[in-house]
DNA sequence: AATACAATCAACCGCATCTCC
DNA sequence: TGGAGATGCGGTTGATTGTAT
């Protein structure tokens, strides 16, 4: 007999969501938080399993997402990160504001894979379909980046002290959630050698100037590829968005207002929580964010 | 208008990893 | 140190919606 999954075992209620549970759930979490998602289920008096109250708090009912369809930049970043990091989609999600790493996963499955294939380009390697694949992380690489872009620059000591050189306490009134400081990026071109960043992550990190054949595009002031996503300019933006933030953070205050009643359309109000109305011309990355890449 | 097919996306499944005892 | 439970992640499924015939 085939395993069965905890909702089965427990008899728990599956398949779509009822608004009366969405509400459930959205009140049980704006009370208390989730804490342990194991017994949110019998705090909101919902019959589902733990497991199933996360995904649909995250994938659906969490007020910071987007939704709606993606734009060109977002499309074009999560291919430039698939070309890299493969089908890790919560680490490409976690440098996408607002969107999950499910929604990427069915984007990519949907659209681009379709398209990258339309265009002769296998979605899996990134190469020419005619070409055949050899060894994958440079393959890919090559394939989205020039070789110059990919050339070995300095030591790993020399690039902590390049980050190190620009680290920054975060201000007192800035909601660092949880995070103690960040990497100061100036706009105009690139605050730091990208190559030797990108070389102290194994290789496959593109430089601040690459574009990728697919894209073409990069904005000023974006020395990091998905800043480009952030608010347009002077304003924060803490990558790992969806990892960092925890529910307080959304529903103690007019952040939360402005994410709940506009949800579902792209608007400004949804980078509230990280635009401290300053008129700062740096942009702040989360220091998580960048390790993430290492 | 009815049907078939394709596309989309929410949700589930199972495995890996983490955390706690 | 090992086991159990919790959590996170990627792959897959299936219901729903849209489009073509």
């Amino acid at each position: 007999m085939a395993k069965q999954s905890c909702c089965h075992k427990k008899r728990l209620r599956r398949g779509l969501w009822s608004p009366e549970e969405d509400e459930k759930l959205m009140n049980h979490i704006a009370k208390y938080g989730h804490g342990s998602w194991s017994s949110v289920p019998k705090l909101a008096g919902l019959e589902r399993c733990g497991k199933s109250c996360r995904l649909r708090w995250i994938n659906y009912l969490r007020p910071d997402l987007k939704r709606g369809t993606f734009s060109q930049e977002e499309e074009d970043l999560i291919i430039h990160l698939h070309s890299m990091l493969g089908n890790k989609w919560s680490q490409i999600a976690s440098q996408l504001p607002g969107r999950t790493d499910n929604e990427v996963k069915n984007f990519w499955n949907s659209y681009i894979k379709k398209k990258l294939r339309e265009r002769g380009i296998d979605p899996a390697t990134h190469k020419p379909l005619t070409e055949a694949p050899t060894s994958p992380t440079t393959t890919a690489c090559r394939a989205v980046f020039s070789d110059a872009e990919l050339n070995p620059t300095p030591t790993p000591a020399q690039v902590e002290q390049m980050l190190e050189g620009l680290k920054m306490p975060l201000d007192e009134d800035w909601p660092n959630n949880g995070m103690s400081e960040c990497y100061q990026v100036p706009p105009g071109p690139c605050a730091f050698d990208m190559g030797a960043l990108q070389q102290h992550c194994g290789g496959a990190f593109p430089s601040a100037s690459s574009s990728s054949t697919l894209t073409g595009q990069q904005s000023p002031g974006a020395s990091l590829p998905w800043l480009e996503l952030g608010p347009t300019d002077g304003g924060h933006y803490a990558g790992a968005l969806g990892d960092e933030l925890r529910w307080s953070d959304y529903f103690d205050g007019a952040c939360f207002q402005a994410t709940t009643t506009l949800q579902g359309a792209q608007q400004q109000g949804q980078y509230c929580a990280y635009d401290t109305g300053k008129d700062d011309d740096a942009a702040q990355l989360d220091v998580h964010g960048l390790s993430n890449w290492c």
